[in-house]
DNA sequence: CTCTGAAGTGACATGATGTCATTTCCCTAT
DNA sequence: ATAGGGAAATGACATCATGTCACTTCAGAG
């Protein structure tokens, strides 16, 4: 959280600093955005920005939150909008978020946001398990698997499955490190979500 | 990559600067991690790191390749051992990565892989969609949730259909800005997931 | 008009990164 | 055995970022 001070500040002082924040993290990623480049482009001293936030990574953030909120009310209105569908709901939402983030350039670090965690790592989860669509070893994996009793309906679709697969499980495995679950609370999970997977989340014939 | 020469050392020599290295990631997440630290602790003068690698990262890169590889093997045997069962395969590898990472000390800085990519943001999906379990803002969204046609049975099982709901999204979104897919592709895609979803990904009565 | 606490300021100590000129090592050819 | 040469090793250095702090300025209350 930024400080009082930050929240004392006039207008547009605070948006200057904003935009200036905005710009630098949609510049880089988080791990190489320079708090002396945020200060010379909002045209402040060095030491405002530590009176204002605790250090770069509060500043992003509040960016991040900034957004959060502007989607809140988004979110639940189309929910609403679509009876409560949370599938067509999160679609739309989807398709908002696709369609917004191309468009506004300050809007970047919102890419970078997804791009940070991945950042040069690519996809870590992809590399531990040495699945990547370029390898030998997602072919030798595919046709390994067997296909009789899966939902699919070509080679296409089995690369969303394991892509679907692969999504949760590297969920997981970041909630049980992040909240320090057990591995009993780990496990139990992980199996619900899978059974989940298995079965489908909606009733069949809808 | 390593460059050439690191491979071109003498076993022991790389060795020490392995476990150096993997010793500083464990210790704290990759942008955190000092060059400095791992050429100390290795004893190698600094030049010499920039001698085997490009940078940090390259270095953190080449510790993850060597666990892949590990695992790999390790996973195709799962595979082989279920029968292709896919589910089973997972959950197998899911269990041994959660036994197995918290027994040994080196092996922490893959722990840190997967925190790394939340670090402090937490969970960036979760931020910008304001779905985190503390907020009201997730009660009153799982309220407005049109409960009839998902196939749960409790409101737990709701939570985890959110996460699941949420984890391939997120999965999708760094896949379009990792890959810079198309917004058609990018729609595509996730439209296909999302049905696999509802549906289920194994045929029913299996 | 003065006093006081909050905010603003920028020089500075510290520490990290990546480079590079130089030295050392080791293999090969004579 | 030794000279030559290319690869590897070395560590001092230029550069740059961070967070702090002593000092200054400001603005509002009395």
């Amino acid at each position: 959280m930024p400080k009082q001070t930050f929240f004392n500040l006039p207008d547009d002082k605070r948006q200057t600093l904003i935009l200036a924040a905005e710009k630098e993290f949609s510049r880089v990623p988080l791990f190489e955005a320079s708090i002396s480049n945020i200060v010379k482009t909002a045209g402040i001293p060095r030491g405002s920005f530590y009176q204002y936030f605790e250090d770069k990574e509060d500043a992003y953030l509040f960016l991040l939150n900034q957004q959060a909120k502007a989607r809140q009310g988004n979110f639940i209105a189309l929910l609403s909008k679509n009876d409560g569908n949370l599938f067509d709901a999160i679609t739309e939402m989807y398709r908002l978020i696709l369609l917004e983030i191309p468009t506004q350039e300050n809007l970047e670090f919102l890419k970078n946001a997804f791009l940070n965690m991945t950042h040069k790592i690519e996809n870590i989860f992809t590399k531990i398990f040495s699945v990547n669509e370029s390898s030998e070893k997602l072919r030798e994996i595919s046709s390994m698997i067997n296909k009789e009793n899966l939902n699919i309906s070509d080679e296409d679709d089995l690369t969303h499955v394991i892509q679907i697969i692969m999504s949760v499980t590297f969920h997981n495995l970041v909630e049980k490190f992040a909240k320090e679950l057990t591995y009993e609370q780990a496990m139990s999970n992980f199996k619900i979500e899978m059974n989940l997977l298995k079965n489908g989340l909606c009733k069949q014939g809808i």
